[in-house]
DNA sequence: CTTCTGACTTCGGTCAACCCAAGTCAGGGT
DNA sequence: ACCCTGACTTGGGTTGACCGAAGTCAGAAG
């Protein structure tokens, strides 16, 4: 399809094709439907970031989180009761030889899960600065070899930014209500 | 119960070691130096991020970017300008028949090394609300087969959680400063 | 019982991220 | 020359994300 407009001739990024009712630019926003925008309703702050961070360096307790991320204690506080209710982070008693009981944030699974979108994130961070020296640094404990996020589809195939297709998951579902939330 | 103080034993889940320096768990505070923080600063508003999913799903022009992110003229706007100066986007005029030429925004190779964080996050979304059955989705073109972000190391190896490790990266350079930013 | 300490909460206050509505501005069409 | 349109900009206002400092509160230590 020679676009009507020249301006598919030039070198054009790859991106994802669109198929089915969302290849119709029009009849579909991803508005309100996209669960990237469920996701950053919950990790899509600072602090959020910072303290899931660091509870994937194994900090756990509320004063090591606060000194670690450098946030205050009240956001700190507002924001790990956020991640509990979302079930990121899991409340759990710990009591120190000759201390009260107090608790401490572990991660469940659903905030392990988070693990990709970090690593790419960081990653990420390091070619914004094209800063690959400083700083901290993820790697394989096995090998050493530094981490990084990649793309794949569930049937194992690593899958490029061109090999990629967006599309409504349910478009019989879907196709009546037509609305976002 | 067994778990009252010896809090390393119990069913904890898995987290990342920590290497080096790193180890010490008061030397060091990631605070100023990872690069989650540095990546968040460009892409941590709602509006980049969305702005930059649809740019993934093939959207470059202003009007259109506005419609389908939902965002306002001011918003979409600014942080387009944002995008552009990080060099996530890159502005080139288009021209439709009949009309003066525009500028339409379009993929760096630095925009679109995001893509497994879209993605991940993506998939994270439908974790967390438990809906894999409406909403957008992303599939592999070829197979069909829905997409997910994995971590894996340079040498090829995927890396699960527990198989992962942090460490500052140039220690001998850092030791130094010992002090973010 | 009192003290101490870690884990919060509360209290101002700032700044950034949004919104809607109403301009402005540049260039092709007529 | 004038109009129209798409791409912004500006203005006014709300909300949410942070901060620092000053409480509160529960329970082990003394």
């Amino acid at each position: 399809m020679s676009d009507s407009e020249d301006l598919a001739t030039p070198s054009r990024p790859a991106v994802l094709e669109r198929e089915g009712a969302f290849a119709d630019r029009d009849a579909w926003t991803a508005a309100g439907w996209c669960r990237l925008e469920t996701a950053l309703e919950v990790v899509g702050t600072r602090s959020a970031m910072v303290l899931v961070r660091e509870v994937f360096y194994g900090a756990n307790r509320f004063d090591e989180l606060v000194r670690r991320t450098g946030l205050s204690e009240a956001v700190a506080s507002g924001r790990l009761k956020d991640l509990v209710a979302h079930g990121l982070l899991e409340r759990r008693p710990y009591r120190e030889p000759g201390a009260r009981t107090r608790d401490e944030y572990v991660l469940t699974d659903l905030g392990s899960r988070l693990f990709p979108v970090v690593v790419g994130l960081m990653a990420w961070g390091e070619d914004l600065r094209d800063d690959h020296r400083s700083g901290v640094q993820l790697v394989h404990r096995d090998c050493g070899a530094p981490l990084e996020a990649t793309v794949r589809c569930t049937a194992g195939h690593e899958v490029a930014l061109d090999h990629g297709a967006v599309r409504i998951k349910d478009e019989e579902w879907a196709g009546g209500a037509r609305r976002p939330t």
